[in-house]
DNA sequence: GACCAGGCACATC
DNA sequence: GATGTGCATGGT
C-alpha cells in the first residue's frame, strides 16, 4: 500500500474508533435508500426522516405508487426535506426512468457494473454525481466512492487536497487509494460524514484565537 | 435572526 | 469553462 493509502487507512482507524461503524446507508429497502439519496440534496438528513415517514405512512414507498403519484400530492408528502418542488420532479424523473425500463423490478436496474450505472444515473435530470455515487454505493452494493461536501471540507483542511481538486479528483484520490473492499468505502463515507457533521464545521471552531473577536466577514463591515 | 444541512440544473459571461 | 443563482424546510 502507498504511504497515502496507510495515512487514509490511519485515518480511518481514528473515525471508526471515535464513531464505531455506522451502518450505512440508513434505509430498509433499495428504493428507499435511492429515494433518500434525491431527498438529502443539500438537506439535513432529519428532515428527509420525515418526508420518508410521510411517504410509507401515504402508502407510496414503492415503485408502482411513485410511478402513478401526481406531483402536487408528491411535493406535499416530501415537504420537510425542503427544496419540495424540484425534489418532486428529480424523484419523479427517476422512478418513471426505471419504470420504463424494468418496471417494479429495481434490482434489474441496479444489477450492472459500477461504472455503467453510474452513467445511466447521471443521464437522468436530478441526479448529479454525489447522488448518482450514493445509489451505486449503497444501492446496488457497488464499488464508487461518495465526494460530498464534508469530504472536500475535511481533507481540504488537513492539506490532503487542493482547492481546485474537483469532485472527479477526488473521487480517484480515495479509489486509488483505498483497496477494492465493499464495506471499507461503505463506512468510509459514512465516517467523513459523522466527522464533519460533529467537528469539521463551514467555519472553524476559533476558540482561544486572539483575532476570535474580529469577525470573520470583517470585510463586509468595511465596505460601506 | 443568522447559519447550516450528506446538490443540482440552468443562465450568463 | 468558470461563476452566480434559485430552490425551502427545520434545527441550533
Amino acid at each position: 500500500m502507498s504511504r497515502t493509502g496507510k495515512t487514509l487507512m490511519d485515518m480511518y482507524a481514528a473515525m471508526r474508533e471515535r464513531f464505531a461503524h455506522q451502518r450505512w446507508w440508513p434505509g430498509e429497502t433499495q428504493l428507499e435508500i435511492c429515494v433518500g439519496a434525491i431527498l438529502t440534496q443539500n438537506t439535513n438528513w432529519t428532515n428527509v426522516e420525515k418526508a420518508i415517514a410521510n411517504l410509507k405512512a401515504a402508502g407510496r414507498l414503492s415503485l408502482p405508487a411513485l410511478a402513478k403519484i401526481g406531483h402536487d400530492e408528491l411535493a406535499g408528502l416530501i415537504r420537510p426535506a425542503g427544496y419540495f418542488n424540484v425534489k418532486a420532479k428529480r424523484l419523479k424523473n427517476f422512478i418513471t426512468h426505471v419504470w420504463r425500463q424494468v418496471g417494479d423490478d429495481l434490482p434489474a436496474f441496479l444489477d450492472r457494473s459500477a461504472g455503467e450505472l453510474r452513467e445511466e444515473l447521471l443521464g437522468i435530470n436530478g441526479v448529479g454525481r454525489e447522488t448518482a455515487d450514493s445509489i451505486v454505493l449503497y444501492a446496488a452494493g457497488k464499488l464508487s466512492f461518495v465526494v460530498d461536501a464534508y469530504t472536500a471540507r475535511i481533507m481540504l483542511r488537513h492539506g490532503l487536497l487542493c482547492p481546485e481538486d474537483d469532485y472527479e479528483a477526488i473521487k480517484e484520490f480515495f479509489e486509488s487509494n483505498l483497496a477494492d473492499d465493499l464495506d471499507l468505502w461503505n463506512d468510509y463515507h459514512a465516517q467523513l460524514v459523522a466527522v464533519g457533521k460533529n467537528y469539521c464545521k463551514p467555519r472553524p471552531a476559533c476558540d482561544g484565537c486572539p483575532l476570535e473577536k474580529f469577525p470573520h466577514d470583517i470585510r463586509a463591515g468595511l465596505m460601506d
